[in-house]
DNA sequence: GAGTGGGGTCAATACGTATTGGCACCATCT
DNA sequence: AGATGGTGCCAATACGTATTGACCCCACTC
C-alpha cells in the first residue's frame, strides 16, 4: 500500500459549465453526451457547448467510471515488451486506434514479477478498465490472471496458458517462414541452411515448418538441409553461421530473426566472404532501423507488430459480441539486397 | 468522443467487507488505510483484514480519486519512445519503482500527433494523474502542454521548451563522451575520428565536447582530428566509416551511438580491415542485445535509461517540495573488446 | 374551454470511498 | 456520585457524473 498520493489542482466541473450556461448540470450532461433521446432546445445546446469550450471542460473519468461503470482505459499487460526493441509497436498501434476515441492505455510490465503480474493486474482492475490486452514480444502461452473474470480479454502475440481469451491475435509465422525461405529457393539456391531461434519456441517451430515446406516445394528433402538452433541473439547468429558455413558451405542462410542475420553477416565478413555474392542471407522481423540500415539491406519477413496492435485496438472499440476468436495477420516479405543468385561454383569442400 | 465503453463486472466494495466483518463501512476504511489516529480495537481490525482478504477486496481507485482527489496513476507522455529500441527502459524503470506502491502508468505516445499531444495530455488530466512524466528517446526540448498547470511535472531525457518543470533528469552526455573517447586516447591512439550523430543534436554536441576535452587531455589539438556527422543510423555509420577510413586511415573511431558503431564495423569488414586489430571502435548507449552481442563486443558508454526511469519514479513517490530541480545521471563506460592498442605501423597513407 | 401530449428543463439520487462529528460505553479522578 | 476523558464505533455527507421521474408550459384536439 502506498502512504500518500499527490493531489491535482481544482478542475472545471459540469456544474461550473451549467452555471455559466445558465442551465442545470443534467442538461449539460445531456448535451455533452449527445443524448438525442432527451430533448434539448437548439439554443440551449449551443450555449452549453460554448460554455464548455470557454471553460475548457474535461470530463472527470473517475466520476464517470464510478457512476456508470464505463471505463475509458485499456489495461495492457506486457512481459518485457516495453523494454525490447521495436515490439513496443504493438502498444503503439493499440494507442493509435484507441486514443482518438478518448481512451488511454495503462501499461504494466510483468517482466520481473515472480507472481506473473497478478498484483499488477489487480491494480489495473482497481483502476477500472474497459478491456485487458496481453501483449508479448514473442508468441507464447501466457499466464492469465484469474482476477480478470468478467473482463474483456485480448491476447496479442500470445495466448492464455489457462483460462479464457475473447480474442487471440497472432502473426502468420508459418507463412512468413515459408515466404522467407522461398525467397532463396526461388532464386535457385539448393544448399540452404536454417539457423533457427530457440528450438522449442512457437515462432521457431512455425518458421521451420514454413522453411521445410518451401524446401519441398523446391523439390528438396528438408532432411538433407542443415538445421541449427540458437537464441535469437546476434552472437548466436555469428556462432552458428561461422560453424555452418565453414562445415557445409551453404549458399544461403535463412535466419531466425534479423539479429541473428546480422550476426551471420558479421561472421561471413570474418570468414572473408561477401553477402550476397558468396552467401545470401534472409532475416525475420524487419526490425526497424536495422533491417533497412544494414549493408546490404536485409531481405526479411516483416513481423506485423503495429498492425497487430491496431487490430487489437479495433477490437477494444467494437462490441464484444461480434469479435472473432482468432485473428491471423500476414508477415509481408520485404525484399532488399541480401539475397542474390547462388554463386556459379562451390567455394570450398563440405568437409576437410 | 467515444460512443460506448465496456462495463466491468460487479466488484467487491468496502460495504461488502464491512457486512462480512460485522462492522460499518467507515471502520473498514480506517483499518485498510491504516489510520492509526483513529482508534480501532485489535480484534475488530483483525476481522476486517480477514474479511477483506477472503473477499479479495480491491479498492476502487475511481471512488478514491473522486472523493479525495488522490490519484494512483502516473501519466507518461512519450514521443516515439515506446516504438524505439531500448529507450522503453525509461518507462520500465519508472514502473519498477512506482508499481510496488500501487501506482499504474498511463502511457501516451505523441509521435504522430500534430498537436504535440495536447489532446492526449487532456485525456490524461481527465483520468486524474498524480504526476506527469515526459520522456524522450534523445535529449531535447519538448513542448509542455499548458493544461498541466498545477500538476507535478517531471522531464526525463528532455526539458520544457516553454513553461515549467518540477524536475529535469538528464544523462551526463558530456562525461560519457569524454570517457568513451578517453578509452582510446588512453591506449595511445592519436589518429582518432569522431563520427557523431546529428550535428545540432544536444547529445551529439555534448559528446563532442567530451571527445574534444579528452583529446586535449591527451595532448592533442581537437582541430587536428577528423569530425564527421551522420544520423545515428547503422547506414550512416557505414558510410562515414567507409569515407573516413579510406581517406584518413585513423586507428580508432569514436561513434555517435552503438548503431553507428555497428555500421562502422561492417564498413571495416568490407574494407578488409579487422576490429580491433586494425581499427578500434567505441560506441555510445550500450544498447541491450546489441553492444554485448556484436563481435567483437562493443566498448561503449552506457546510457542510464533504466536508472533515469527509476529516479523519476522515486520523485513521483516523494514529496514535491524536496525534489531537486535537476538530476544528472552518470554514463558508465562499458569496456569490451572493440578497443585495442593502436597498430604498430600506419597501414596506409593519409592521402593518395 | 377542458383535456391531452410532448417539448424542455430540473430536482433528486446512486456509484464507492474518505472524513467529520457525534454517540455510547467504560475507567478514572475529584 | 458526578464530572472528565478516552476508546471504539457509526451515521451522515461530499466528491462529479449519469439517469430517473417528475414538473411546467405551450400547442393542439374535440
Amino acid at each position: 500500500m502506498a502512504k500518500k498520493a499527490a493531489a491535482g489542482p481544482k478542475r472545471v466541473t459540469m456544474t461550473d459549465v451549467a452555471r455559466r450556461a445558465g442551465v442545470s448540470q443534467p442538461t449539460v450532461s445531456f448535451v455533452l453526451n449527445d443524448r438525442r433521446d432527451v430533448a434539448v432546445a437548439e439554443e440551449t445546446r449551443r450555449r452549453v457547448l460554448e460554455a464548455a469550450a470557454e471553460l475548457e471542460f474535461v470530463p472527470n473519468r473517475a466520476a464517470q467510471l464510478l457512476r456508470s461503470n464505463k471505463s475509458f482505459t485499456v489495461g495492457v499487460v506486457t512481459s518485457g515488451i516495453v523494454s525490447q526493441p521495436y515490439a513496443g509497436l504493438i502498444v503503439l498501434g493499440l494507442q493509435q486506434v484507441v486514443q482518438p476515441a478518448g481512451y488511454v492505455c495503462m501499461v504494466v510490465d510483468t517482466t520481473d514479477d515472480p507472481g506473473q503480474g497478478d498484483d499488477a493486474v489487480a491494480s489495473l482492475v482497481g483502476q477500472g478498465v474497459a478491456a485487458i490486452v496481453y501483449a508479448s514480444l514473442a508468441p507464447k502461452p501466457l499466464h492469465r490472471s484469474p482476477r480478470l473474470d468478467g473482463i474483456r480479454t485480448i491476447f496479442v502475440n500470445c495466448w492464455p496458458e489457462e483460462g479464457h481469451a475473447d480474442t487471440v491475435l497472432l502473426a502468420d509465422e508459418y507463412a512468413g517462414g515459408r515466404a522467407a525461405a522461398a525467397s532463396v529457393f526461388d532464386r535457385g539456391h539448393r544448399e540452404v541452411a536454417f539457423l533457427g531461434g530457440m528450438r522449442n519456441d512457437y515462432a521457431c517451430k512455425e518458421r521451420r515448418r514454413g522453411f521445410d515446406d518451401a524446401a519441398r516445394a523446391a523439390g528438396l528433402r528438408p532432411a538433407d538441409l542443415v538445421h541449427r538452433y540458437g537464441n535469437y541473439q546476434i552472437g548466436s547468429g555469428y556462432d552458428l553461421a561461422t560453424d555452418v558455413v565453414s562445415e557445409h558451405g551453404p549458399t544461403a542462410l535463412v535466419c531466425g530473426n534479423d539479429r541473428m542475420a546480422i550476426g551471420a553477416l558479421l561472421a561471413l565478413h570474418a570468414l572473408g566472404l561477401e553477402c550476397p555474392r558468396d552467401v545470401s542471407i534472409v532475416g525475420f522481423d524487419d526490425q526497424p532501423d536495422v533491417a533497412d540500415q544494414v549493408r546490404p539491406g536485409l531481405t526479411t519477413a516483416a513481423l506485423p507488430h503495429l498492425m497487430l496492435g491496431r487490430r487489437a485496438g479495433e477490437l477494444v472499440l467494437s462490441a464484444p459480441d461480434d469479435a472473432p476468436e482468432r485473428i491471423i495477420v500476414d508477415c509481408e516479405l520485404i525484399e532488399r539486397d541480401s539475397v542474390g543468385d547462388p554463386p556459379r561454383r562451390r567455394r570450398r569442400g563440405t568437409r576437410p
